[in-house]
DNA sequence: ATCGTTTTTCAAAGCGCTTTGGATGATGGA
DNA sequence: TCCATCATCCAAAGCGCTTTGAAAAACGAT
């Protein structure tokens, strides 16, 4: 059932019942409520590529999963962005585009949303400090919103961003409050945006308490249990071991705690763990009290805004550069306590 | 830059330039080297829609994500089912279009596919024991393979599924020969699929050794770390609490591992736990030994599995129906032992 | 040189929609 | 009664590609 078959049902001309089902005024109430129920009746939806090509606007915004071949993990925020980013697409009509490319394919497989005018937008996931994504889409002109931020120019383009920097240095103040003096960081890897400002915020709140920083109680790298597991081992078996940890994710605290279990002491009570709380839909942190205390702060939500702010970018393209920053809530839970008194 | 534009260029007709393009044989192989170059310097690529509507493909692969209002849970899983899947459709020029919607709108997600003719295949995640989505893709005659099984008719469908029953039948056998006696089922959500023949497997070991079968002992719900925190406690304060547990996920079995430690338990040693383990890439079941036993089947090779069978499919539609049962791979890892002695 | 083949190229139609630029008829004020 | 106005509808062009059917060019054989 097409447009054409249609109007020839109705007896109408392909324009009336495009209009009448498009909400057009040129016709009458009459008219168009024939024309949608007879469109309901034969089940009529429009071919979206003719719709598509017609109006230039495909109601698909592109995300691009880079599968890098280096190290073999998709970002496991991914999946809770996604539903949140979807539940906004879902109610304005648009579908996601996903494009899973080698990453060394990833600045093509951008060209060829362009090109190919397969979307109407783009959201940059996961930037790095430094990220040639976004002089790329600027120039390709792609209507595009990241989410986080990239180094400098941070006026220069969209974004909807964690306050990474303060969220971690409030986290070490807490623990340092404590009475911890030793605080291992469990980061992800630093060549990403986030992890690089929580860097900063953690060594900022140690610096204003003269505390040095320790190299060898810093740790950054993808965001596994495994790695979170391996490097809070071996920080605790050092000499002077830490007796808290701010770590990055949810995944990585999962395997400190075992860490911390597998070297006889006790959560909370020996080693305290502050975490960052992506809120993720099937590792919550607790029900009521939170497992881990936590800067939380949803990503969920986050894709809710992302999508929010590029439909609106896309209906409205001549509008400001708009920034969103959000500041993580700190969630006292079970795994924090005093600093252990020195024997 | 559009076909016509570089025909232009070229001083030839957009038929060859087009025949150039994609490979058809009535052009001279100098003529089609003189385009490509051409077609690379401009950066030409096609309306990815004026080329689905001239050849009624779209290069698309549909994936819909159902947004439940009562569980709020994206499957953890879909990620690296996701990055599998998408490794195969990048190989052969496919994209993904993914729809996100409110689960009553499920159906109408799939007909919209259908008539904006907007994807070329679809991929059922998830299936229930009895699942609408086969009969409602069969009759809209639209290729698809459904991940997992659904109840009967198994023959009438394309499927990859793991070998869940057997899966769960050799767990089980594996704990009984260890002398495990009351082993507990944390299992996900019997609606589905998967989770119905997992427990089948389970229930059936049980009965070949006659040993009672207890409700107590089994829970089902949503894989999360804290459903599974929640059901393992409760089962361990139980007057003959079990001495193992069999999870149907990483993140339950994380949880039952924080209910046994809370119980001041040993895992591995008082309490044996045997897990299905996707194999996802931030929660992976350690790097050499498997820290809990696992029954493993990688859902990103199921991933790559399904997009091939499909991409096959799409290229030769009126071929038997495909089907694929993948065996898991025991993983003896350090969560189980020898059940306890009685005191 | 001529004619039938084969190779190479092209003009134009068509995919299903939107949208421009009328056309038609009804309405109402002078 | 006549003409301007407005509401309603339509025919046809156009979006950028593929593909059909035919023409032009090149080639080989006679």
């Amino acid at each position: 059932m097409n447009l054409k078959e249609l109007a020839g049902i109705l007896g109408l001309s392909q324009t009336t019942v495009s209009r009448a089902l498009n909400g057009y005024p040129e016709v009458r109430e009459a008219t168009r409520k024939r024309v949608m129920e007879a469109a309901n009746i034969h089940n009529y939806k429009p071919d979206m590529r003719a719709k598509g090509l017609a109006t230039g606007r495909s109601m698909a915004i592109g995300h691009v999963v880079p599968l890098s071949t280096q190290h073999e993990m998709v970002n496991p925020v991914f999946a809770d962005f996604i539903a949140g980013a979807g539940e906004i697409y879902s109610d304005n009509g648009y579908d996601i585009l996903l494009s899973v490319v080698a990453d060394v394919d990833e600045e093509n497989a951008y060209r060829k949303f362009r090109s190919g005018r397969s979307v109407d937008g783009v959201i940059i996931h996961g930037p790095h400090a430094e990220d040639p994504r976004i002089a790329l889409l600027t120039e390709l002109n792609i209507p595009f919103v990241v989410h986080g931020r990239a180094g400098d120019n941070e006026d220069r383009y969209n974004w909807v961003d964690v306050n990474n920097r303060h969220s971690f240095l409030r986290a070490t103040e807490f623990l340092l409050d404590l009475g911890h003096k030793r605080i291992g960081l469990l980061n992800g890897l630093e060549s990403m945006d986030f992890a690089r400002r929580r860097r900063e915020g953690y060594a900022a709140a140690l610096l204003a308490r003269d505390i040095p920083i320790d190299p060898d109680l810093m740790a950054a790298g993808e965001m596994t249990e495994e790695l979170g597991f391996r490097n809070a081992k071996r920080m605790l078996a050092e000499s002077a071991p830490p007796t808290a940890f701010l770590v990055s994710s949810m995944s990585m605290a999962i395997g400190a705690r075992r860490a911390i279990s597998d070297a006889g002491k006790t959560l909370g009570r020996d080693v305290s763990v502050v975490i960052h709380d992506d809120d993720l839909s099937y590792l919550k942190n607790g029900s009521n009290i939170p497992i881990f205390t936590a800067a939380r702060s949803p990503v969920r939500q986050a894709g809710r805004l992302c999508a929010e702010m590029l439909l609106e970018i896309i209906a409205n393209p001549d509008t400001e550069y708009r920034n969103v920053l959000l500041e993580s809530e700190l969630m006292v839970g079970m795994s924090t306590g005093p600093a252990p008194k020195q024997d």
